[in-house]
DNA sequence: CAAAAAACTTGAACTAGTTCAAGAAAACGT
DNA sequence: ACGTTTTCTTGAACTAGTTCAAGTTTTTTG
């Protein structure tokens, strides 16, 4: 069965007639590893799905270097929902960290498949229910914990995930500077 | 007409029937200042709407010293969701900043009347959605502004709230010293 | 209106984390 | 397998913001 559809039916239940009906508003996609899926300036339209790889969601600071604001895996969803939501030109780079597979779907057509399949809006409310859950939690930790607490944390709960991905993204996602991530991992610090 | 029918009326359509069933699983209640709503180890079972007034969400951290969070006033919901979803302990307190009235409802309620109006699913999305892209948009900030960008930016932003509230709150709000607060508003910085 | 409590200010000493620059090690494409 | 690119490391100098302690101002309350 479909990898997406299988995560719907963890929050709702559905036939295959809906099921079908669901698929068919989505495109499945392929992208290499570095493929920019939205720019800085651009009006952000799709929702993405993520079946395999990593996606994540930058911006680019005012020195100039990136800082990662979010990672996508297996069973999330990304997008910028403030673009997505206004219309207006998005602040922010989406781009695939590997090799990925996604199920994207446009925001018109969600609009639609949410007139055709009302149960999706209870879906859509749980999985972002459980986002701004993660990210009231996420908040609290920037706040509370230093950078070697921040990173010891993330590492205990995420240990497969460090592997993946290049430390100096990580180390912006913490929110502290690749030199200081390379101090911490060596512990001199 | 009731301040949360007519929010709820901006999002989507229901009928005087329909107002009835809803405003049915609220409760309308009215604290002083500096109520507690929540505290550190308790389980969260009520999401609050505001009427009038103003809550915040915070945490106690390490040195004791209260970090706020969030700040909710009028027409915006407040809770803690992670707790509320997973029915563990809370890290978190919520405490009214002024004399408050709200529209709260419980977990269970919520439960019961998106049964009985299903369209209520989809403006608890449509709220949701909001409040996850205002989050990333507050992560952004976090990382790019300094101490001092962040204060003018809420400043320009929110001109009539940085009145309501002490100063060292919103300080920590913004994720810096009450201290430091004072310095850059003596131009000392 | 007086007293108490809450909120704000100031300066000096400090520190967690940044920046810069350069080199070393891994990973990647052909 | 080799050269290129990407990622990681190290130390020294620096700085944005913290901490502490004490005093001042403002607000609240009986």
């Amino acid at each position: 069965m479909n990898q997406l559809i299988e995560h719907i039916k963890r929050f709702i239940e559905i036939d295959d007639a809906e099921s079908a009906i669901i698929l068919s508003y989505f495109e499945e996609k392929s992208y290499p590893k570095k493929t920019q899926l939205l720019e800085e300036g651009q009006i952000c339209t799709t929702q993405y799905f993520i079946l395999k790889g990593c996606l994540r969601l930058y911006i680019i600071n005012d020195k100039g270097n990136e800082q990662t604001l979010q990672f996508g895996i297996e069973n999330w969803w990304i997008t910028d929902y403030m673009s997505l939501q206004t219309q207006h030109p998005t602040h922010f780079y989406i781009q695939t960290v590997e090799n990925s597979q996604v199920m994207a779907i446009r925001k018109d057509a969600l609009d639609d498949l949410l007139g055709k399949v009302p149960k999706m809006e209870r879906y859509f409310r749980l999985i972002l229910q459980k986002s701004y859950a993660a990210s009231q939690m996420r908040i609290k930790f920037l706040y509370t914990q230093s950078a070697e607490e921040r990173y010891h944390h993330f590492n205990s709960v995420q240990p497969e995930f460090v592997q993946r991905i290049p430390q100096y993204m990580l180390a912006s996602y913490l929110d502290f500077s690749a030199e200081f991530m390379s101090k911490i991992r060596a512990g001199k610090v």
